[in-house]
DNA sequence: TATGAATGAGATTTCATTCAT
DNA sequence: GATGAATGAAATCTCATTCAT
C-alpha cells in the first residue's frame, strides 16, 4: 500500500498536537502543573506517554504553549487603535475582552495565573510577557492623562490591577460570579 | 547546669518551630512549592531533614501553617465591628490591612495565592476559608445595599476583585506600584 | 516507463543498503554506538526510519555489518601465502595493509575496535573473529621459530599487540601521526 | 539515643561509596557502561538506585571516578625523574608500571579504553588527559633524540602505541597472555 | 517500497519520608 | 532532640521497533 501522503500527515499530526493540549489542559486544570503527570494527559488523551514527546519536547513546553494560547487569544480579538492612541471605544473594547476571554475558558485562564506564583514557571515567560503588555501600559497612561486625572499612573496601575482581580474572580467561580453586573460596573467607572 | 525547665523546652520548641517556617517561606518564594525541596529547606533553617519531621508531619502540613498565617495576621488586625454592621471607618480599615498586610511580606502572600492556581493546595484550605470569608460579604453586602447601590451584590464582588488585584499586583512588583496612591484610589472610590 | 526489471531492482536495493550503512558509519563515528539513534541515522540517510528495517533487522545488525567490513577488507587485500607459510614477502604485506586497512577509514576501524570494551557487541563477533584470527596466529609462530627466536610465542604476541597498538594510534589521531615513518620502523623491526 | 557522630557518618559515607564503586566496575566490565543500569549496580551493591544519588551525581561521575582511578594508581606508582629527564632506569619503571597497571586489575582498565571509542565518554576526559600525558611525550622524545635514533618522534609514537597494544592484549586475554615473557621483550627492545 | 505516527519497555533521576543511632 | 543515610515510589524522558496506510 502507498504510503500517507504528506498532508495526510499534517492533520494527523495537527489533530493529535489539539487533542493532547486539550487533555494537558484538563489534568493542569484539575490537578495543577506539578500534580499532572505525563502519563496522567497520555491516559486522558488516549495515547501512549511517548507520544507525547513526538509532539511536545517536554511538559514545559506543553504548558508553555496552553499559556500563549491565552496571549494569542487575547490578541486575535484586540483590535489597536491607530497610533496607539486609546479611545474610549477601544477601552471598552479592552475590558470587555478581558472579561470575554476569562468567561469563555476560565480552565485556561488559571495557568496563565500559576504563572505569577511559581517562579519556574514565571521564568519561562517573563520577558515576552512584559514586552507585550509595555503597549497597553503607555496607551492607558495617555488615556488618563488626557482625561486630567491627578494621577494617572496609580489610577493606570489601579484599573489594571482591578481588571485582573476581575478575571481572577471570574476564573475562580464562574458559576456564582455576576459577570455581566459586574462588566457594567467596570465600564461605568473606568471608560 | 540544671536540667531546663518545662517551658525552656516549650521555648526551644517554639523557637525552632519559627526558624524552619521562615526557612520554608524564603524556599517556597524563591522555588515554588513544588521546586522546593525538604533538604533545601533544611539547610537554609541550618538543621537537619529528619528533624523538621520533628515539628511538621509533611511538607503539605508546612505550607498550610504558612498560609494560616496571612489569615491569621488578618484577623489579628481587623476589628470586626458591632453587630458586624460595616462602618466606614471599619471599610477603611479593612482596605488598610489588607494592604498593608501585603506590602509587609509579599512572599508569604504570595503562597496565599498560589492556592488559587494549585488544586492540590487549593483543596487543603477551601472549607476554612469559604467559612471564613463569609461574614465579609455579607457585611460589604449590607453595607452597599444601605448606600442605596442598584446592584449591591456586584459591586460586593467588583470591590473584592479589585482589593484583591490591587493585593496580586503589590506582590508582584512591590518596588514600583505606587502603594500610596493607589490606596486613596481605592477608599475614595468605594467607600 | 518500462517496468524495472530484476536487476535494477537488486542495483536499487544495493545502493540504499550502502547508503544506509554509511550514514550508521558516521552517526556511530560522532557519537558512539548507543548514542546515536536509528531516528539520526535515518535523517542522515535521507530516509525514514521505518525503512532501515527494510533492510537490516536491528541496529546491532547495521553494526555488525559495518564491523565485518573491516575483516573482509582486510581479507580482500591480504593475500594468504601457499601451504599457510608466511614468507617475509608476505608479513610485510600484513603490516602495510594492517596500517593502510586504518588509515583509509579510521571511523570504520573505530567500529572495530569498540568491540573490545563492549562486552555486549563483542559478543555478536567473540566466535568468529577467533576463528578467522587463529591462522594467522600458526603463521606468525612459525615465522619466528624458524628464524630461531628464543621464545616465538611471546614474540609473536608481542607483535600482534604493537600492531593493533599503532593502528589504534592512527585511529585515534590520523592528522598527526607519522604513519609512514612507524611503517618503517614497524618492517624493520619485526620482519 | 544520640546520633552517630561526624565521624562515624564519614566512615560510613567512605565505605559505602567504595562498595558502590566496586559494583559499578563490576557491571560497565560485564555489560559495558550504556548496558549497565543504575538499577542494576544498585541491586549490585545491595542498595536502593535512590541512595546512589547520594553519593554520585549521576551515572557519568561514577565512571569519571572509576577512570580516574586509572591515571591515580598509574600516578601514584610512577615517580617523575629529577629534571623531567629520562634515565633508562625510569624508563624501566615506566614499562613496569603501564604493564602491572593493566595485569592488577584488567576490568577497570576496560574501562579506560572505552573513552576512545565513546565519543560521548571522550568528552569528559580529553582536555585532563591531554595535559596529563605531555610531559611523558617530551621525556620519550628526549630520550630517543640523546639516544641518536634517527627518528625520534617516530619512535615515541611507537613506543607509545606498541605499550597501549600490549596494555590492550592483557586487558582481552590476560589468562593466556604471557605477560613476563613480552615484558623481557619490551624491555630489551626499547630501553 | 516507503512513511512516520505510535507503542512500550526501560532508563535516569528526584525527593518526601522513615529510621537506626 | 537531632542526624543524615537509606528507601521506594513515581516522574520525566528516550528510543528501538512495529504497523497502518
Amino acid at each position: 500500500m502507498s504510503p500517507r501522503t504528506e498532508q495526510q500527515f499534517q492533520e494527523i499530526r495537527e489533530n493529535k498536537r489539539e487533542q493532547i493540549l486539550e487533555a494537558a489542559l484538563k489534568c493542569f486544570s484539575t490537578n495543577g502543573y506539578y500534580k499532572a503527570s505525563i502519563a496522567e494527559i497520555a491516559k486522558e488523551a488516549g495515547i501512549s506517554k511517548g507520544l507525547i514527546y513526538n509532539y511536545f519536547e517536554s511538559k514545559d513546553v506543553i504548558l508553555k504553549e496552553l499559556v500563549w494560547g491565552v496571549y494569542e487569544e487575547f490578541f486575535k480579538r484586540f483590535e489597536f487603535p491607530k497610533d496607539l492612541v486609546m479611545t474610549e471605544e477601544c477601552f471598552v473594547s479592552y475590558i470587555n475582552i478581558s472579561i470575554d476571554i476569562v468567561a469563555d475558558d476560565p480552565n485556561r485562564f488559571k495557568l496563565y495565573f500559576a504563572l505569577f506564583t511559581q517562579p519556574h514557571i514565571m521564568d519561562l515567560f517573563k520577558a515576552d510577557l512584559m514586552q507585550k503588555m509595555e503597549p497597553f501600559i503607555l496607551m492607558f497612561l495617555n488615556y488618563y492623562t488626557e482625561k486630567g486625572y491627578e494621577n494617572p499612573m496609580a489610577m493606570m496601575r489601579f484599573v489594571s490591577a482591578a481588571i485582573d482581580g476581575v478575571q481572577m474572580h471570574i476564573m475562580l467561580d464562574k458559576e456564582n460570579f455576576p459577570v455581566e453586573d459586574v462588566r457594567k460596573i467596570l465600564l461605568k467607572m473606568f471608560v
